[in-house]
DNA sequence: ACGTACTGGATTGTTGAACGATCCGACAAG
DNA sequence: CTTGTCGGATCGTTCAACAATCCAGTACGT
């Protein structure tokens, strides 16, 4: 063929360099994954609200794949737990219950408190300098949101502060594990009529916890999430169970 | 239909009851969670090795389903970890990396601690009298398995009793989190030539365990049970290391 | 002989259609 | 008001087919 560039060509090429950071971009997903990435934006955007189903020949229709295809995909968003699939009526998106709620605080506050605390004393400090920094970045996000008034970003922000508390364990196990719940956490937040309120108080609080974790304070920081926790709990479950309760 | 006995009638009888409790047996599972249960025990009991590849045709074809449905059991069985998908190639039984070892325990510390030191405090004790009579069950059928040396009942008596040291704080995704864990350490344990010397020597500390627990004494427990999963782990990841490189 | 490019076979990725099974709502009968 | 029946819609599963990809063996050029 003329002009032909091989595939062994392009891999030669790729590996030269140090383009390994980029693979997982090209080496890309199955489709099922793509689909399953869209609609994971759409969920956790607010587009699809919870308790929606999701047709299989709708959504396979406006995508452009086809029902198996599709199938793989709302797989993988049910072990997400962003979905709920319910023998032969369908996936819908995931409708969080108040004792949902619960658990997940009740896992936040072990794996956050124990990752902040082994940082103190584990062998297991590798990297935990980036990891601090990670949390810092988070917390000047925030504050850089909160002075725009963009509270969306603001809402990220947050989730990604805890993200960065958590991966001081450096568990990959612990760090999906709390993707997963922090995901589920942001359906919570959409069902709320006011997300900010529930945001901008603990701004200055995770500045504390950052602060600390800083100064090398790992035993305060530990205290002062425990407690930003245990408030974030109590207000959001009240608020939570009447909103639900609402409709 | 003559002696009709309608869905509703039986809906009606069973809420009359207390029979929800077997609800989840009724409402029973599709053909890819049935084929993925009997993958996953194939797997956990060392039918398929870690490394073997499954391929489509070959495992559709013994077990009479479509490749469709197959994939679906492979995507279950990939998210729980007991399997590893590469785009093209196929599916294979994970090989556990000693990284992944490291991370698994270092996931059992977090974990189980958590949960033995939130049942002297937390305000979440609902249950926790059971779930401690469920610890000291497991470890006398660890016990009795031992003196009739049935030493793969002893490893799953082992395993049961870790999983109902997590039941002790009472949260649905620190279960599940553990029950994938511990079927991944079982696919470490395969690969050992002698798996009864990793779990005769603990027997006695999983008593001592049980007792301190059954005592009250939760600070105890903790302290002994961090002090085992630290042996267990130095002993274990470096014959594992070795018996990796071996092939 | 050595490394490279190519080719063929096998397996996976994805599609589309098909059929039975199941659920849900509506409607009629007791 | 409850019960039984019916029909439409959707899901569960299978099948067959084709494109994309990988792998190993082979031929080629140096």
């Amino acid at each position: 063929m003329a002009g032909g560039v091989t595939r062994n060509d392009r891999r030669r090429a790729a590996e030269a360099q140090g383009l390994e950071s980029d693979r997982a971009l090209l080496g890309r997903a199955s489709t099922a994954e793509r689909v399953a990435d869209i609609l994971r934006g759409r969920i956790t955007e607010g587009w699809f609200p919870p308790g929606t189903r999701l047709s299989e020949e709708s959504i396979g229709g406006a995508l452009g794949v086809s029902r198996n295809t599709l199938r793989e995909a709302f797989r993988l968003l049910t072990h997400e737990r962003l979905l709920e699939h319910r023998l032969n009526r369908g996936v819908f998106v995931r409708v969080v219950t108040v004792e949902d709620l619960d658990d997940i605080f009740r896992v936040r506050m072990i794996v956050e408190c124990a990752a902040v605390r082994g940082l103190g004393q584990g062998p297991y400090d590798t990297g935990a300098a980036e990891a601090v920094e990670a949390i810092d970045a988070a917390v000047r996000a925030g504050e850089e949101a909160a002075a725009n008034r963009a509270w969306a970003d603001l809402s990220t922000a947050n989730l990604r502060f805890h993200q960065a508390i958590v991966a001081l364990a450096g568990s990959p196990r612990t760090d999906e594990l709390m993707r997963g719940v922090l995901a589920e956490l942001r359906l919570v937040f959409h069902v709320m009529d006011d997300p900010r309120r529930f945001y901008a108080p603990y701004l200055v609080r995770n500045r504390q916890i950052a602060d600390a974790l800083l100064a090398g304070d790992a035993a305060g920081a530990e205290r002062l999430l425990l407690a930003y926790l245990e408030d974030s709990r109590g207000q959001l479950s009240g608020a939570y169970a009447q909103r639900i309760k609402e409709g």
